[in-house]
DNA sequence: CCGAAACTCTAGAACGTTCTAGCGACTCCG
DNA sequence: CGGAGTCGCTAGAACGTTCTAGAGTTTCGG
């Protein structure tokens, strides 16, 4: 604290307008009981003083924090899209939302440490670093949403991606173009991974095309997706649905380096919409998670926890959308 | 709150272990003031019934929040490469963070707002948006730190990227492989665009390359790379320096959609090293600010204000560092 | 073996809010 | 004009911690 700068509290507002200290935190929250002059009053010294509640406090006496916690992580580009629509969707709700970050140097573990201390009403999850086991045991405490992750628990919320569809929907895109031998990068064993390679697989044979369907082992990075490209490279299919966004601009790389024109050699669909797909440079087609659709259930299914409403279904699985950029075209032929 | 879970307390621990509130408090905050077998018990105890501290009674208290309180926008994906840095930092100082983003839909003022109800001791700012009457009037409350753009106040702290040295650097890099035709695009208002700006035609000038100084308008975006590219194409330079990582990209794109080749026609180097420089497919060469030195820094900064120790220079300016990629190589002769 | 010093522990007052009672002073209706 | 109801306000107890004082008990030097 500055030398000189205490802090103002309500007892110095309440002094200075030879009000009680109730009256004033009645002004202030704007309460019922006041009258309109003194509220005048009241508000007009808070504001001279420079009052601000101290919420620490508000929440201590109150109980309730209106508080929800996120854990994010700084590494995933697709998580600050949605923290965005958070923000909206907690203001919409009347709570606020408290952050904290996991980083290369900071796990997942830690972050909800430290939301446990801070009191929230519930937390969202972004990440699937965490176990099963470990979000239940947290969900004992209060409200647990996970998002973009399924979790075996019947105590745990979750909100998260058609990826199926999304395999779908990208696929329809591919053969409705014309190609046939549609290739699919994996995406290892991470979260979503497995419904997105089936989705694939599933829609390839719904199309008749079961002898064409080819999966390559891959991951989440740029690097996984290149080597998985490399060994594309002895038959190249005319079309590659990849696990990521990130994994696709990976792919699109090496194609590039040999030689491949995208699409008009292979066609290229990713997933995720990252800021990435949008440069002009990558201008990747790709498969949209609605980011304010979940976010605003995420919130939703929180808030409903916490409240204490009979809950709906404890999983809510929101539909993708495909954006059609340029690296998908019809095959040469 | 869970309907049967309620929160645990000292109180609760207190009763199970049989010894005061007070007790239990020393224990959990390793204070002297306890006898080793008792403290074994208490901590079991705790530990058992699932004890948490609450940390906004833990600092109601005390007074001391020992929170640092950072503004960040989700929009930039430099910040993220900070907070890491930040949360290390802090951490080694014995402070926690707390975050506020700054979105497309929610302000730098209301990120602002919400941390300075959180009674954290200092603020860190990362983004530009607010004004330095607006961050002084802040700075008049409890300590101020802004990164990463100037502020004309001498209450308000500043740690940044030594920007003009930066564009020395790239341009020392360029003339040393051979190049003396070469244009900068430009930041407009942004902060640092200024210095970069000043940085670059100092170094030309070091170099007697004063008669192919040229400096192009542009601005944050990729599109502002991309607008400012297609003036050049008339007469294209060998190399070019751009204000950060995504107005490169923007020229990148428009280069290569115009059959220019990168390195081979135009070199190209931007600034940042954001992760997008990091791709395998746009590999860009590009001055990296040192994030971990500017976090450490900054929470220096902080800690000192806070702790009223006499503090050392107002304005805090770390060096960057170039890193070389595959955009920048000699010029075709 | 006695007084001082050192330990271990406890009671109770803060911190800045919110919330429950309740107290006067009006107003209103019969 | 008197009782009930409303309005505007206040006193004081919470909330879960930390911190200050101090009360017992043990240790120890002389």
């Amino acid at each position: 604290m500055q030398p000189g700068g205490k802090r103002i509290t309500l007892a110095d507002v309440a002094a200075e307008a030879g009000v009680s200290v109730a009256l004033v935190s009645i002004v202030m929250r704007g309460a019922p009981g006041a009258g309109a002059v003194t509220r005048e009053r009241v508000r007009e010294v808070a504001h001279r003083l420079g009052y601000r509640p101290d919420s620490r406090a508000r929440l201590l006496r109150s109980g309730r924090s209106r508080l929800l916690g996120v854990v994010f992580d700084v590494r995933h580009p697709f998580h600050f899209d949605l923290l965005t629509g958070l923000y909206a969707a907690a203001e919409r709700a009347g709570y606020q939302l408290t952050l904290s970050a996991a980083t290369a140097r900071r796990g997942e573990r830690t972050a909800v440490g430290d939301l446990l201390q801070d009191r929230c009403e519930a937390i969202i999850v972004f990440g699937g670093e965490l176990r099963s086991s470990e979000l239940a045991s947290i969900a004992a405490r209060l409200p647990v949403i996970a998002m973009m992750r399924g979790v075996r628990r019947k105590d745990v919320d979750v909100v998260h991606n058609d990826d199926a569809l999304g395999s779908h929907q990208a696929v329809d895109h591919l053969v409705t173009l014309g190609h046939r031998r549609i290739a699919h990068i994996d995406g290892a064993a991470v979260h979503g991974a497995a419904e997105r390679r089936m989705g694939y697989q599933e829609a390839m044979r719904r199309h008749g095309l079961d002898e064409y369907i080819r999966v390559i082992p891959g991951g989440a990075g740029e690097d996984d997706g290149a080597r998985a490209a490399e060994k594309l490279l002895a038959d190249p299919p005319t079309a590659v649905t990849a696990f990521n966004d990130l994994g696709a601009t990976g792919l699109l790389d090496v194609l590039h380096r040999n030689g491949l024109r995208v699409p008009g050699d292979v066609s290229v669909v990713g997933y995720d919409d990252t800021s990435l797909s949008r440069l002009a440079h990558i201008d990747l087609t790709t498969v949209a998670q609605d980011v304010d659709a979940m976010a605003t259930r995420a919130v939703e299914r929180a808030v409903e926890r916490i409240e204490g409403t009979p809950t709906g279904p404890r999983s809510v699985v929101i539909a993708p959308r495909l954006v059609v950029r340029g690296t998908s075209g019809p095959p040469a032929r």
